[in-house]
DNA sequence: GAGTTTGAAACT
DNA sequence: CAGTTTCAAACTC
């Protein structure tokens, strides 16, 4: 079982993904209609929270359609390595119709998907745990080949089960779930993806945006990955990066 | 890094 | 609403 200090080491992963599908929008969610000042300020960082923005790479969506993520999650693109990109302070227009045609498509667009868990406070033995079984995604996945048990499925990305409001096919992805089960006890290797996804995204939907004063391990490692494997110099992965 | 697979989002 | 296409990420090798 994952002890305090992985938890710790794996806070600095921060994984957008898990954040793109929970965070509110900040400029988006702007209901009020004109608010005096339409400050055109590209991602503020609240205090606090880290501007870890993982960065997109959308080459045929000008980053104005929920395919790209940054868009998705209500931010403008800001060091991504997109093609055509509209998603900044200079297309500000046509990023305020993309927005008002998301939002006239599903007016929930930039809201979470996720519904977090009812309470937080957890003992903290299985708080990731907890956290997994009650959040809901509120559209619920529809996939047919991944067995929910991959990030292709959103509920797994974000570490939660699969609900009611699911309607996959096949899903391996419920509580009791041989196939679940071994991605967590497996024997070791392969399953090193998934693990320290899911210790993640347990995470950052436990304490991260709580404000859990942050220790940093490390900066970044070989320039990119910003993974901090929870096992360290002792993962038998192949591929892990430390 | 190149190529494949996948399912949300978009479109018809 | 259902079927199809588009898209970018997840994944594989
Ligand atoms: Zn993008
Ligand atoms: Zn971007
Ligand atoms: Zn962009
Ligand atoms: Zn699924
Ligand atoms: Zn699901
Ligand atoms: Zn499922």
């Amino acid at each position: 079982m994952l002890d305090h200090q992985s938890f710790v080491a794996l806070e600095e992963q921060n994984s957008w993904s898990t954040r793109a599908l929970e965070c509110w929008s900040t400029e988006v969610l702007e209901q009020k209609p004109e608010s005096p000042k339409a400050k055109p300020r590209p991602n503020e960082l609240k205090d606090g929270t880290p501007k870890k923005q993982k960065q997109c790479n959308c080459k045929h969506s000008r980053c104005l359609k929920l395919y790209c993520e940054c868009f998705a999650s209500g931010t403008y693109c800001d060091g991504c390595n997109c093609v055509n990109c509209y998603n900044n302070v200079d297309n500000e227009a046509a990023r305020r119709d993309a927005i008002e045609a998301t939002l006239e498509r599903n007016p929930n667009a930039f809201r979470p998907k996720i519904a977090s868990s009812p309470h937080g406070a957890r003992d903290s033995r299985e708080e990731a745990g907890e956290v997994l079984m009650l959040a809901k995604h509120n559209k619920g996945c529809h996939c047919k080949k991944s067995g929910c048990l991959k990030k292709y499925c959103e509920c797994f990305q974000a570490n939660i089960l699969c609900s009611e409001n699911c309607k996959c096919m096949d899903c391996k992805n419920f509580e009791g779930s041989e196939e679940r089960q071994a991605l967590f006890h497996g024997d070791h290797a392969n399953n090193m993806a998934y693990i320290q996804q899911a210790a993640n995204a347990a995470i950052t939907g436990a304490i991260g945006s709580s404000g859990y004063a942050s220790t940093p391990v490390s900066k970044k490692r070989k320039g990119k990955a910003s993974y901090l494997c929870i096992f360290l110099d002792n993962c038998l992965w192949r591929n892990c990066v430390g």
